[in-house]
RNA sequence: GGGCGUUUAGCUCAGUUGGUAGAGCGCUUCCCUUACAAGGAAGAUGUCGGGAGUUCGAGCCUCUCAACGCCCACCA
């Protein structure tokens, strides 16, 4: 790197000049390559693999953040860290973008057939793959993009075939005909995560089905009038006495006139509608298990397009029409045949598809599943155990709800772009084969069904890392990984699946921690989403705020206990300014340092108070940062830096240097700081760490050691004398605020009290505060027409011949009286208490009696001067 | 119907074993003091959602009420 423009650093932090290299200089220098064979402890994250198709969004950006944070600080921690990259297949989500994309140009998938449709998806995945990972890039994302992978690649298809067989063999994978949520859109069976439930204006019909051979009739309340062409029974609750006497008898469809019985079943809510429920096993789920269990047979009325079928039992004026036109069409004709009874409001839920938004249908249909239960077990337990842990904990209680109530997993989905089920079918007998490889091309035709996309996500961890071939260099060094990282949107889609593969499959857990951060938002706490027209773009903030800011604004936003996070674009000024703080901060001290590399080494026996409070504060923050890292509070990590660097270092530390400096604990403590801060804001610090005139072991700062606590650091005795100086300067310049005297104007000061300790620290305050001469003075000394200030037990007077208002003084100086009598009177409180005094903490107590003590000094010290001054 | 979360300064939010409250932005006053006006100095603003309880002491623990949000659940 270029280390000429040193002095010619610009005065504002220009974000994107100043970023531009960095990433490639990283990786030139193969900076993110994880070594298999390193005797390190290995560090790994793998990352939530984006839709291969998708965009960089702000939730990649935190999330990525978080991931690069984590594995840099590793890294600089002597770990051998490896984040992993790859992509997700996405399969609706893929194949959807690109039939809409066929639509443009008038043709369907079923027009180009699947081989062609199959090559042109993965054309186009292939082109979006290096989009989606370079965006990445531009987040500073430290991955080891030689070990990128795909979902959908040689390694995870293999993988993910053995793990069909496997569980199929085990019998945990198994074929049948259920009732699915099937999307007639995406022309797919979907699972029952994959459907979302929405609240809609509906309708509840009620509809009288007349008794067969005698009068009256059985009144049954519906929301979907449609599927009454399906119904093969109508049922009662067995306790119901409204409708005891029907049970067994039979009653008539009206406008088909096909006949069903009347029967009794404990599912039945009496209170609900009128009591009567209509049985359609084809297209319920819970009609379906009532047909079960009194053997009804199905009578599907609603094809896979939505469609009212062509047959006997659909009355032929709705055949053929969409399902909501046959609803109306329906109602019509049961208003004309005055069986509709009534009609009332009905507000529901309604379940769509996840990817498209599409009502759900429930169709009865052969598909495949995983049995879940047992493999459900394992994972259970290891989160119980604390082999898992989530943070924050209360993720776990969720996770553990939703697998103690696990239901059978329909992985089978009707499209063309994903992995295809290995299960083959003899072309005359129709014998069913499952195996990895077709048994007989000849002769078994494979099935056309592709897995659900979260069944290969599910395997991420050890698919990438080498599995099956427990023997690969990957798999034995960085398997199982460390950290998960990601939304909770997505713990029962995936971190769940990925646990319980994970255990049956490789017999450990996948991850030891699962960090789990809040979802961005945006300023009104809505979801961000392209079609509400509320997002924010991380790519234009990079470009308008530099990708520093972005991560450290971001990261600042994630507390502990995960909350969403409100989102505006103005939120990004905040990490911004502070790049612009360490830009010039470090821009003037390495305007100022005069000495080369080699003597800038600190040494310990030459350092003033200020230096030794630097350092001290310095050290407090190591340890403070490396516990809150380990601890996943990363927000706090960049509010304790943010703090550090700004109000110690900026503020007292550089500014103190302009009188007296030592450039080696300036460097030192920059030095360090850039280090800290490095997992956050990689690009700034790895740039200005290259100019510093520091000597360098290591090609970048990247590759330094992370900053540990030094016991021989900590200065605590000489930090509180300096902060006795801050106290003493603020004191003075609010004395000067308060009487409007000029800063041009130098002030005269006497003091009276710690001799001793003011020497020490008076060339401090005569620069700081701007002081001309400093008189000490004894006892009693004369103070007319002195406004004061008390610091410790030392009182701090300034002569002010004719420039104060000795009546203003008084009232300021009694204002500070009332704020410490306020607590005296609290702490006398306490003590005066004999529960307190017997119950609290023996240092509690001390404490606050020493308090009382000092508090009392300075109310009496207050007390005099304004007693001289009256 | 269950479960979870939120309610603290005008706004957005921190606040880890309970010891009378903090940040950023905004606001007021002053300052272009040669690192930084994306800056510096000083300042104002809070019965910590309501109520009750435990405790010497509660923003923090318990109970309860209210509002908002999220997740799960088969009410046709």
């Amino acid at each position: 790197m270029d280390n000429s423009q040193t002095l010619e650093m610009a005065t504002t932090y220009e974000a994107r000049e100043i970023e531009k290299d960095i990433y490639k200089f990283w990786e030139d220098n193969q900076c993110f390559k994880a070594d298999n064979k390193s005797k390190k402890e290995p560090y790994s994250i793998v990352i939530p693999p984006p839709n291969v198709t998708g965009v960089l969004h702000m939730g990649h950006a935190l999330d990525g953040t978080l991931q690069d944070i984590l594995t840099r600080y590793h890294r600089m921690c002597g770990y051998e860290a490896l984040w992993l990259p790859g992509c997700d297949h996405a399969g609706i989500a893929t194949q959807n973008v690109v039939e809409k994309h066929l639509a443009k140009e008038g043709k369907t998938r079923h027009d180009l057939g699947r081989e062609e449709f199959v090559k042109i998806t993965w054309e186009w995945a292939n082109d979006h793959k290096s989009r989606i990972l370079g965006q990445f890039k531009s987040l500073g994302a430290s991955f080891d993009l030689s070990r990128a992978r795909f979902t959908l690649d040689e390694g995870c298809s293999r993988a993910v075939k053995k793990v069909f067989v496997d569980l199929y063999n085990k019998g945990l994978i198994y074929k049948g005909a259920y009732i699915v949520n099937w999307c007639p859109r995406c022309q797919s069976a979907i699972s029952d995560i994959e459907t979302q439930y929405e609240n809609e204006d509906g309708k509840l019909w009620e509809i009288s089905y007349p008794l067969k051979d005698e009068m009256g009739a059985i009144v049954i309340a519906t929301t979907r009038p449609e599927t009454m062409y399906g119904d093969v029974a109508v049922a009662v609750n067995p306790n119901d006495y409204k409708y005891k006497d029907l049970i067994g008898k039979t009653c008539v469809l009206p406008l088909t006139g096909r006949e069903i019985p009347i029967i009794a079943d404990e599912y039945v809510d009496k209170s609900f509608g009128t009591g009567a429920l209509k049985i359609t096993p084809a297209h319920d789920p819970n009609d379906f298990e009532v047909g079960r269990r009194h053997n009804l047979k199905s009578i599907k009325v609603i094809d896979e397009m939505g469609k009212m079928i062509s047959c006997a039992e659909v009355h032929p004026d709705v055949q053929g029409l969409d399902r909501y036109e046959a609803r109306e069409k329906t109602v019509e004709m049961l208003k004309a045949h005055q069986v509709l009874v009534r009609i009332t409001e009905h507000p529901h839920a309604v379940g769509k598809c996840q990817r498209c938004n599409t009502t759900i249908e429930p169709l009865l249909s052969e598909q495949w599943f995983v049995k879940m239960e047992p493999l459900a077990k394992a994972a259970i337990e290891k989160v119980k155990d604390g082999s898992i842990k989530f943070v924050p904990s209360r993720w776990e209680k969720n996770y553990l709800m939703w697998m103690e109530n696990i239901r059978d997993w329909c992985i089978s989905r009707q499209l063309w772009w994903g992995h295809q089920i290995p299960a083959y079918y003899h072309n005359q007998t129709g014998e069913m084969v499952v195996a990895e490889e077709n048994p007989d091309p000849k002769n078994y035709t494979q099935d056309t069904d592709v897995l659900d996309t979260w069944f290969s996500s599910g395997l991420w961890p050890f698919e990438t890392m080498g599995w099956p071939d427990v023997n690969s260099d990957d798999f034995k060094k960085f398997y199982p990984t460390t950290t998960l990282v990601t939304g909770f949107d997505i713990i029962f889609f995936w971190v769940a699946r990925m646990i319980t593969m994970g255990l049956e499959f490789t017999k450990v857990p996948p991850f030891s921690t699962v960090y789990i951060h809040g979802l961005i938002r945006d300023e009104n706490g809505q979801k961000m989403s392209k079609s509400k027209g509320n997002t924010i773009d991380p790519v234009e903030i990079i470009e308008k705020y530099g990708c520093d800011a972005m991560r450290f604004t971001l990261t600042s936003l994630c507390t502990y206990g995960g909350q969403d996070i409100k989102l505006s674009n103005e939120r990004f000024e905040y990490g911004r300014n502070f790049a612009n703080k360490i830009w010039n901060a470090s821009r003037f001290v390495l305007m100022n340092l005069t000495k080369s590399a080699k003597d800038l080494k600190l040494d310990l026996n030459n350092l003033s108070i200020a230096d030794k409070w630097i350092l001290n504060s310095l050290n407090k923050v190591v340890k403070e940062v490396n516990d809150n890292i380990k601890n996943y509070r990363i927000g706090e990590v960049a509010t304790i830096l943010y703090d550090f660097f700004w109000n110690y270092y900026c503020d007292w530390y550089v500014e103190l240097s302009k009188i007296e400096k030592n450039e080696a604990v300036l460097t030192y403590v920059l030095e360090q700081s850039l280090k800290l801060l490095h997992p956050i804001m990689p690009h700034l610090t790895e740039k200005i760490w290259q100019m510093m005139p520091v000597e360098k072991t290591e090609i970048a700062l990247m590759k330094t050691d992370f900053p540990q606590f030094r016991e021989d650091l900590s200065f605590e005795n000489d930090a509180q004398n300096m902060e006795i100086v801050f106290e003493a300067i603020k004191s003075l310049r609010n004395l000067r605020a308060d009487f409007n005297i000029p800063v041009g104007v130098k002030m005269d000061i006497k003091i009276e009290g710690n001799k001793e300790l003011f020497e020490k620290i008076t060339p401090y305050i005569k620069r700081l505060a701007r002081v001309e001469n400093v008189e000490f003075v004894s006892e009693n000394a004369n103070s007319k027409h002195c406004a004061f200030c008390t610091v410790a037990d030392t009182k701090i007077i300034v002569p002010l011949e004719g420039l104060i208002d000795i009546q203003k003084e008084i009232e300021r100086q009694n204002k500070k009286i009332q704020k410490l009598q306020a607590e005296l009177n609290s702490l006398n409180g306490r003590l005066s208490n004999e529960k307190f005094v017997n119950s609290a903490p023996k240092e509690v107590v001390e404490s606050t009696k020493q308090r009382v003590v000092e508090v009392e000094g300075e109310i009496k010290t207050i007390d005099d001067l304004i007693s001289k001054l009256s």
